[in-house]
DNA sequence: GCACCTATTATTAGAAG
DNA sequence: TCTTCTAATAATAGGTG
């Protein structure tokens, strides 16, 4: 949401990644913040970088030290119960951006082209990895495909 | 960033409170996972809700034992040297609010009108709740500013 | 209550000082 | 490296089915 699209992976240099990290660091404490005011519940987040030697956590160590002693004390299937784990966000989010495809009508014409094999075996693929480099080969599938029909389009026959 | 500006305190209604809850929880999560995607680093969030019975965990147990084991494993020094503590992150939001007030250069007409007078004895306001309060004053200050000024800027005198 | 839609606001990537 | 600016993308409030 910046000047150009950003590609889900490691930022390679340095500094722009600590950038990054400051910028984005903020963006989701303000969002923490705002969503235990606005629903009124309660929420921590602890962050380890490498930027300090020691963790940041929000909002503050009384606040979390509660939050965890509750959740250690939690039975351990509730701790587990409603867990939203990594891999259902990555499915989440690879769906999310199938059914874009799919909307923007481009699903049978990229079939066409040749293009989509990758979407298969996502079932397969069970560990967080594989499903984060399914998701980024869905991304840049996506914009591959856009740039086809674009090209398509613009021939006038 | 939805159809209205959205105040900062407590959604009243029910089914829409429960509503942003589940949206802006996934927004958030999301922000997480790139966080650390983009960043290379570690990070957890724990979130208590009326909506389930247990907290919700992310990205899942494990990771949340291990970074919170570390965190108590930490001198107690260390656990409060990085805290981003919420009247922090009021403090820096009031100031942008008053940077933004000022950049409009509405601050000094504003000062004319006598509608800033909330503005001082933020200094002695310690208490996160103040200080939430305070930032609700502010935005509301705001906004009973533009609308006077847009006011003033529509009689052509 | 959820899934989808989209007008609108909010966040932020990159540049500049 | 931090702050500020702003073009551009991303999140989401309210609405509909």
């Amino acid at each position: 949401m910046g000047r150009r699209k950003v590609t889900h992976q490691l930022i390679s240099d340095k500094s722009t990644r600590r950038v990054t990290f400051r910028k984005r660091k903020e963006g989701i404490l303000k969002k923490i913040n705002e969503l235990t005011i606005l629903c009124g519940l309660r929420a921590c987040a602890i962050i380890y970088s490498d930027y300090k030697d020691g963790p940041e956590v929000w909002p503050n160590r009384r606040e979390v030290r509660v939050l965890l002693n509750r959740f250690s004390a939690l039975p351990k299937e509730k701790q587990t119960k409603y867990m939203m784990d990594q891999k259902d966000l990555m499915t989440r989010m690879i769906q999310d951006a199938k059914k874009k495809l799919e909307k923007e009508k481009m699903h049978s014409r990229a079939m066409e082209l040749g293009t989509i094999a990758a979407f298969n075996d996502l079932h397969d693929a069970d560990h967080s990895e594989d499903l984060i480099k399914a998701a980024d080969v869905v991304e840049k599938r996506i914009n591959v495909i856009r740039e086809r029909i674009k090209a398509l389009e613009s021939r006038v026959d």
